[in-house]
DNA sequence: ATCCCGAGGG
DNA sequence: CCCTCTGGAT
């Protein structure tokens, strides 16, 4: 909603500012954790950890990007094949479908190449702006978007920066909050820190940094 | 709102 | 058993 007072807006700006600053310390070395060689298999690994950890995704990477290590070959992919080298990551037959997909795609209307662009992205089957933000920042350095996956949309909810559950609207929401230049680091350490310390089910509050500027960490413990 | 989907934890 | 894991399309 735009019912947002500039007092509150200030307050959340400086509060995401210092979350970074602490997570940053906590999380010097912050990256990607998806294992890739190129801008299509970093594509390929991100519509993978749909719903999924990734190392589970770097599990079956190794072999399928031997087995079809480039956009062409992936083009050309058989699909039965296809679904059972990514099978253990779930949602194999819809991520099979839409590897093979983009691929095609790709090499049909965007010179075999990974687009550079949000709405050029956004056109492949199975990527939408997470997806989007997480090739562009990674793979080409560019800062189209804040990546809001589970973590990100469950730690900003909690710390008070955003009440919405659409992803689209807190990207929105924490856009403005952040220099651009800060947009991926804030979504990498977020994820870091949903992964170690604030888990959906049982956050650990005790052992969290953020726990004395944390709306949602007096109610949990 | 619902579906896709497997693996691991509690 | 239930919930969660770097979602997206219908």
């Amino acid at each position: 909603m735009a019912g947002t007072s500039p007092s509150q807006q200030s307050w959340k700006q400086q509060q995401a500012s210092e979350v970074l600053n602490r997570l940053t310390r906590l999380y010097p070395d912050a990256t990607c954790s998806l294992t890739y060689e190129s801008p299509v298999q970093l594509l390929v690994a991100t519509i993978l950890s749909a719903q999924c950890t990734d190392e589970r995704v770097n599990k079956v990477t190794p072999a399928l990007f031997a087995r079809y290590p480039d956009v062409a070959a992936l083009a050309g992919a058989n699909l039965g094949e296809l679904e059972q080298l990514i099978r253990s990551t779930g949602f194999y037959r819809n991520k099979a479908k839409n590897i093979r997909g983009a691929c095609q795609m790709m090499m049909e209307r965007f010179d075999g190449q990974v687009p550079q662009t949000m709405d050029a992205l956004t056109q492949l089957p199975g990527v939408a702006r997470k997806t989007a933000n997480v090739v562009l920042a990674h793979g080409f350095g560019i800062n189209a978007g804040v990546t809001v996956d589970t973590h990100v949309k469950r730690l900003s909810r909690r710390l008070g920066l955003t009440v919405e559950d659409n992803p689209v609207k807190v990207e929105r929401e924490l856009m403005p909050l952040l220099p651009k230049a800060d947009w991926e680091n804030w979504s990498i350490r977020l994820i870091y820190h949903g992964r170690a310390v604030c888990k959906a089910r049982k956050p650990d509050c005790g052992g969290c940094v953020l726990a004395d500027l944390c709306p949602a960490a007096a109610e949990m413990g």
